[in-house]
DNA sequence: CTGGCTGCAAAGGTTTTGCAAAACA
DNA sequence: TGTTTTGCAAAACCTTTGCAGCCAG
């Protein structure tokens, strides 16, 4: 799984963020912060509740407003990835420092793993040729099922959502 | 744009569904059968309230929770694949007799356009093979602009918009 | 100052659920 | 006849919105 970004990196999109905000003639405001640093502090993916439960346990009482609309300004300055990985609800992922990458997703356990094959990029080449389009971004997720036993039983969905409302608490 | 299903492959989708039934013991009801005749003659993409409102327009009344459920069973055996285009919103298409393809969507004007590579598959097998996993679907997503101004504006997205609620009157 | 931002709560839109009635097996 | 399934409406769920007060510029 990906590990939490380092110091460095925190400091590098914080900067970055300031920048876009000041391009876009958008407020500074020490909350979008909060959560942009919460987001680099965490590994893997997140959804937006997850986000603004763990803020309130660390201390940094946002609202999810809050959440929501410094969410939407991460992704368009790129700094986040969106993720609509089946279900009816967006997960996130920071983008900075971080490999280009797809996944691969359990249907069984919900286990999200990531890959990555330059393929991609020719057919994103072809593609924009073949239709005339510009394309900004793509998304591919592979559905199926864990062969590994261990990693991969219902039991570990459960435990996930027990866990996320523990964290809740 | 894809065309609507011909009547022999209705009938075959029927006979396929009334198979899948008969062998998880779910009951052959005609609700279902409507909707999946309702989804084979219509063509391109659709999300459960327009399937709703289009069986509603065409003298098949059912309910919102039994084209829900419906539509669970037709993605469960394979006659329907459901698609998450970037919205909080699941859309679907048929699969049966129908080429297996992926999909551009312009952030714009909300087109969806559809391509197909042979590469794909190479990746999945590849990714099966490296990550001990079996897989059974997948989705690739595309996201862009036109580049033709033609059929990319805002315009086309009211359009489309207003087309809906008409539907729905 | 002053317009954008925040927090809160209420509204919005899609999907799921509870329950009585209907109907498949 | 006994359960599923249906239809309806209410609930649940995630996300957006309205508004008063706050704060960055």
């Amino acid at each position: 799984m990906a590990k939490p970004a380092g110091e460095d990196t925190i400091q590098e999109v914080k900067e970055i963020f300031r920048s876009y905000l000041k391009e876009r003639s958008h407020r500074i405001t020490p909350e979008r912060f909060m959560v942009l640093e919460e987001i680099y502090r965490a590994d893997g993916h997140f959804d937006a509740d997850d986000m603004y439960f763990r803020m309130k346990n660390t201390g940094s009482r946002v609202s999810r407003a809050t959440v929501y609309n410094t969410l939407d300004l991460l992704v368009e300055c790129g700094l986040v990835q969106r993720h609509q990985f089946g279900k009816n609800q967006s997960y996130y992922e920071r983008a900075y420092s971080f490999q280009q990458h797809d996944h691969i997703i359990c249907n069984t356990c919900g286990a999200v793993m990531e890959f990555c094959d330059p393929r991609i990029y020719e057919i994103k080449k072809l593609m924009e040729k073949l239709h005339d389009f510009s394309i900004t971004g793509h998304s591919l997720h592979f559905f199926g099922e864990c062969q590994n036993p261990d990693t991969c039983s219902k039991r570990s969905e459960i435990d996930k959502k027990s866990n996320q409302e523990a964290a809740r608490s």
